[in-house]
RNA sequence: GCGUCUGUAGCUCAGUAGGUAGAGCACUCCCCUUUUAAGGGAUAGGUCGCGCGUUCGAAUCGCGCCAGACGCACCA
């Protein structure tokens, strides 16, 4: 039977917890912060590894150096210890031939996970691994938690995903998927600064969410006592900025949000670039879209011939280009051109097994035949041209066929990656567009487009022609860096609270 | 939102027709001074995701809930 003074559990946890803490509480003792302010590292472990990549097994230097990192592992009592900074790894090693013998005591004060400083010659062991032989060394930060196993790692996804530092710490590999997304951002900058194009900022918090069809979030302003939106979108503000004509190219690299499922390529919020460049068309977004996708493959990967998952996919331009309803001929022998209406292209969608129950326009239909029948087989980079007119509410009618625009979604790996016009920049024209989008937003159709009427207006003083394109960013990354889901490339994806 | 699967020590995983939980790593102590997942020895560590139920007895069976993965739906 249990008795009244029945013992709290203690975890290990919190033992180890504890013990750190008592650890830390001896060095102060020893008049030593656990959490001291600075240390000057002279180099860093590639840094190290590359210089002394030649010298011998066994061969010891007089070249003095300090190193910092976090220990990720220790052997023989402490003698060896591995440092791993953000460059890579480097053994310590710690003799009592070479350190005073009561600095050496304070090693057993030390855990895996601390992270320390050390300063000692270079040498290679007998054994081949580059060392640093240690004559001192500084505690720089104590841990309190203890880091996963060395061996299987951290395998769990969800660890991985809410606490990506132990992630980070813990797996090269999510470490090179962070940098290479970094490096991915900055050669499209790069790119873009090379074509004279300025980067900008536009609000993400608005009055109205429009440029996508897309749920947003709200929010409100208490000092305004006003309701406000997070931006589903860069386009409309961008364009903006096109009529003012601070530069005829400019582009945004940002967040937007979406008030949506999430999935395997589906963040609420995500990252986009958009770009626009006055007097070009939908032709030169297709030119610049393939430029700056192989640019910063090859940048990046030293190649345009990726691999991802079981595909092997070649970016190197140019790009196939096939229009929408040629390619839906292609893959299901029907010609939906020839509907003139909705009837007869749900008709025709019937005939191949398509559901059309949501659709309410020829668009709407033909959209949905080439989500089903045409897009998983795109695995390699095609421009798919020319869009309907009903479900492309920006984009300008095409200059050869009044059904039509000039749009094209660019798909690798049977995903969309890039969207993209001859931007519509008639008024008139434009405000008819939007009101059909609050149409059917008035029956029902959630993600249709808000009239924004102040874009309206800016185009009303004169926009010239222009190409405009919105790109991924996130599965750009998952594309270059192999990433089955969009997870694996926002470092802090967004997940239900635990309760 | 629907379906399938998953949740056991800090991490990676076992687990018995239902009988009250185990390993390796990490932690603590001892031995060991040229290791590479170092080694040897001894400890300690658990509301078995949460709750309710069935049962003499539940990590195990049932129901509900929470979280996650995948698929569908939604969405570019």
């Amino acid at each position: 039977m249990q008795e009244n003074n029945k013992q709290e559990s203690v975890s290990s946890i919190d033992i180890i917890r504890e013990g750190r803490i008592n650890k830390a509480q001896e060095l102060r003792d020893k008049g030593i912060n656990p959490y001291p302010y600075k240390f000057n590292k002279t180099a860093s472990a590639k840094e190290l590894q590359e210089k002394y990549k030649d010298l011998k097994e066994g061969e010891e230097t007089t070249d003095r150096y300090s190193v910092a990192g976090r220990v990720i592992a220790i052997r023989n009592s402490g003698m060896f210890i591995d440092l791993m900074d953000d460059s890579g790894k480097i053994q310590i090693f710690s003799h009592k031939q070479n350190i005073d013998a009561e600095k050496l005591k304070l090693l057993k004060l030390i855990d895996i996970g601390d992270i320390m400083g050390f300063i000692g010659d270079i040498r290679r062991t007998p054994r081949g691994e580059l060392s640093i032989k240690a004559v001192d060394f500084e505690v720089l930060t104590k841990s309190l938690k203890p880091l996963p196993e060395k061996f299987h790692g951290l395998t769990d996804v969800e660890t991985k995903y809410r606490k990506r530092y132990v992630d980070l710490i813990i797996n090269e590999e999510t470490r090179q998927t962070f940098k290479k997304r970094s490096l991915i951002i900055q050669k499209i900058r790069e790119f873009l600064a090379q074509r004279g194009y300025l980067e900008v900022d536009t609000p993400i918090l608005q009055t109205v969410a429009s440029g996508a069809n897309a749920r947003p979030f709200t929010t409100h302003h208490n000092a305004l006592d006003m309701d406000m939106t997070m931006r589903i979108a860069l386009e409309l503000y961008l364009k903006r900025l096109i009529v003012g004509g601070v530069s005829e190219k400019v582009y945004e690299i940002g967040k937007c949000f979406r008030n949506e499922g999430i999935d395997t390529r589906h963040n609420p919020e995500f990252t986009m670039i958009e770009l626009y460049q006055a007097y070009a068309d939908y032709n030169d977004m297709m030119e610049l879209t393939e430029n700056m996708v192989a640019y910063v493959a090859k940048e990046v990967l030293g190649t345009t011939k990726i691999k991802y998952g079981e595909n092997e996919i070649d970016l190197t331009p140019p790009w196939d280009r096939k229009t929408m309803i040629g390619a839906i001929e292609e893959y299901t022998g029907k010609d939906f051109m020839s509907c003139s209406n909705l009837e007869e292209a749900v008709k025709m969608a019937e005939t191949i097994g398509v559901n059309t129950a949501e659709c309410s326009s020829w668009g709407q239909v033909i959209d949905a035949v080439f989500e089903e029948k045409v897009e998983p087989s795109l695995i390699q980079p095609v421009h798919i041209i020319d869009y309907p007119l009903e479900i492309s509410p920006l984009a300008k009618v095409h200059r050869s066929n009044k059904r039509l625009t000039e749009r094209f979604e660019t798909r690798v790996n049977g995903w969309e990656i890039a969207n993209a016009f001859s931007e519509l920049t008639d008024p008139i024209d434009q405000r008819q567009r939007f009101e059909a989008q609050a149409l059917a937003k008035a029956n029902g159709d959630e993600e249709a487009m808000e009239i924004d009427d102040d874009f309206i207006e800016a185009l009303e003083y004169g926009m010239p022609p222009t190409g405009g394109m919105g790109m991924g960013i996130d599965r750009l990354v998952m594309l270059l860096t192999n990433s089955p889901t969009i997870r694996d490339v926002i470092a802090f994806p967004t997940m239900k609270n635990k309760q």
